[in-house]
RNA sequence: GGCCCCUUGGUCAAGCGGUCAAGACAUCGCCCUUUCACGGCGGUAACACGAGUUCGAUUCUCGUAGGGGUCACCA
């Protein structure tokens, strides 16, 4: 077979030579341990959490190490194609911060080894393609999609392996006349390797992340470009990462199976492949206790819904960096208030298992990250939420900044800030009653007590609240009205002998909370009062008693 | 089915041949406290199983089981 005929017969425009790309893509000049890395997602429409992990673990890499991130997309495929999805990825990892120092951008490339979308880069593959031919490393391949399924069903039947190779490879061996004929005919083909692996053979190859891992050499004929010319994954892996020099390659264990196949290629095409970081795969509780992986129909683990939910992204930052290296936490404490971006990222450190999504911890964290925030960052984030999921809350928090900021302040700084809220969707609900249009009773008042008394007391108290009052006086004031109908002043009098009293404080606090809050639960009292106001508290108060006793 | 990866409490996870098997989240109890929180202290709770190597295995090896992945002109 003369294959230097036979690829000028499939490739017949392509003047261009692998030496030239050498020279056109031309290797990095980097410091020594500088690792280059990237993320490269298919524009599916929305991005996953999953993306993320790995991105993240990508960008600490090459960052930490004075390297390149940037960021390639994967459209290879046609069929899949979404509108609009390079943009809502692009858009998603910007709100999630990742800088990427080349790469995709929303109108067009920044970067010397663009493009850096693969659909744009058909021409580069060919040259490649082409040269395999050469070789004789690549074939033609006129099957069908009918044929190809018979295989598969004469597979199934014989127990035998599946896939294009050995006796099934149809087209492995056949004369270039009848190549030719078929290319006359204009029938339509796909490229692929010609395989010289067995599965009778073991590699060994190490894995970043996984350590040693013994596997089965490939004896696959696989596809390299598919029939409208576009290469798949595995071909445009082995080119990109060549060309744009990568060094590191992070991804989900799932490529962990079609990895011999990637070495192979990498071999055939004279490159030097990069290192391997397979991240073992992202799971969910799937029902009552059965473990199952993360699908792309997970909606809670698209990224679009943590930004619905308003996570902050610095919470979903510091809960999978929990994640990916176990001793973060510890530098979390010794650290409170340092950067993520001190913390000294390991792959050394990455667990090679998978590990479930812990959505109470996300929540731990977020409270943490929250509560570490100022008033006026609080107000920033809260209302860039609420402007894109709640306008009417937006408009509320809004009206009066500086009352929104008094309130956000409750609690807030000191060694011990309250936390209250894990996302902003949840601020509603913990602040709403500050808002007439969002005051309501939520909760019933203790059982215990009369409701005639719990009434009277609150309509003396509002006779006697006086904003102008210092803490203390105002706490004393309640004191000695509960204590008027025996309710006791000092807790551990209290709780001695609690069947002396009608109850406590604590309770006569309560009746008051309720009334003007409408819940059982919330900051500070005396805040939210003067925030409130005398005349607010007042009504509140009122209504509240003749309420109660309807 | 073939091939591959994984297996410490409910969850995330330390641990690299000798530990009373960390810590965090969740949960329960107590304390602090004017409420609500925060916080503090403490409790329950784990090395999947079986062989082997070894004076000694959670740590090493091999099986078994379980979980997961992959076998596309998807990535």
């Amino acid at each position: 077979m003369d294959y230097k005929y036979l690829s000028e017969l499939l490739f017949p425009s392509v003047t261009k030579t692998a030496e030239d790309l050498e020279v056109e893509f031309p290797a990095r000049n980097l410091k020594e341990g500088a690792i280059v890395s990237r993320m490269a997602p298919s524009p599916t429409g929305f991005v996953h959490l999953g993306n993320l992990v790995q991105g993240l673990t990508s960008e600490r890499l090459s960052h930490q190490s004075g390297g390149v991130l940037f960021l390639r997309v994967e459209d290879t495929d046609r069929k899949r194609e979404v509108k609009g999805a390079v943009e809502t990825l692009i858009e998603t990892l910007k709100h999630y911060g990742i800088q990427f120092d080349e790469g995709a951008t929303m109108d067009g490339d920044n970067g010397i080894y663009a493009p850096y979308r693969q659909s744009q880069r058909a021409s580069i593959y060919h040259v490649y393609a082409k040269k395999l031919v050469s070789e004789g490393q690549a074939y033609p391949c006129f099957c069908t999609e009918q044929e190809l399924e018979e295989m598969h069903a004469a597979q199934e039947k014989e127990c035998a392996n599946f896939g294009y190779f050995g006796k099934w490879a149809k087209w492995r061996d056949r004369p270039i006349e009848e190549i030719e004929q078929m290319l006359g005919e204009g029938k339509p083909w796909v490229l692929r390797f010609r395989s010289t692996g067995s599965i009778e053979n073991k590699i060994k190859f190490t894995d970043l992340i996984k350590g040693e891992v013994e596997v089965t050499e490939n004896d696959i004929d696989h596809v390299l470009l598919k029939s409208d010319g576009i290469p798949t994954y595995h071909f445009a892996h082995a080119v990109d990462d060549h060309l744009m020099r990568t060094t590191h390659v992070v991804r989900g264990d799932e490529w962990l199976s079609t990895l011999p196949f990637h070495l192979q290629l990498f071999r055939a095409l004279g490159f030097k492949p990069p290192k391997y970081c397979h991240i073992g795969p992202l799971m969910k509780m799937d029902g009552t206790s059965k473990r199952k992986l993360s699908k792309r129909k997970d909606p809670e683990l698209a990224l679009t819904y943590y930004k619905a939910e308003g996570f902050p992204v610095e919470a979903v930052y510091e809960y999978i960096l929990t994640v990916l290296n176990s001793n973060f936490e510890d530098w979390r404490r010794a650290n409170p208030n340092a950067h993520t971006d001190e913390f000294k990222f390991s792959y050394k450190k990455m667990n090679p298992a998978g590990s479930l999504f812990d959505a109470a911890k996300l929540r731990d964290v977020s409270k943490n990250v929250i509560s570490k925030m100022t008033a006026e960052k609080v107000y920033e984030l809260a209302t860039e939420w609420a402007k894109e999921f709640d306008v009417d809350f937006y408009e509320k928090l809004t009206a009066d900044m500086q009352r929104t900021l008094s309130i956000f302040a409750i609690g807030r700084g000191g060694n011990k800030p309250r936390k209250d809220y894990a996302v902003w969707s949840e601020l509603k609900e913990y602040m709403g009653f500050f808002f007439d249009d969002y005051f309501k009773l939520c909760d019933q008042p203790d059982e215990r007590f009369d409701r005639a008394v719990i009434a009277k007391i609150v309509r003396e108290y509002a006779d006697m609240y006086n904003p102008e009052d210092e803490q203390n006086v105002w706490f004393d004031t309640i004191k000695a009205l509960g204590e008027k109908y025996n309710f006791a002043s000092n807790m551990k009098e209290y709780k001695a002998n609690p069947e002396n009293y009608a109850g406590s404080v604590a309770d006569v606090s309560g009746f008051l909370r309720l009334a003007v809050t409408g819940k059982n639960s919330s900051p500070d009292m005396y805040a939210v009062m003067s925030i409130l106001g005398k005349e607010k508290v007042v009504e509140r108060l009122n209504s509240y008693a003749a309420e109660i006793v309807k």
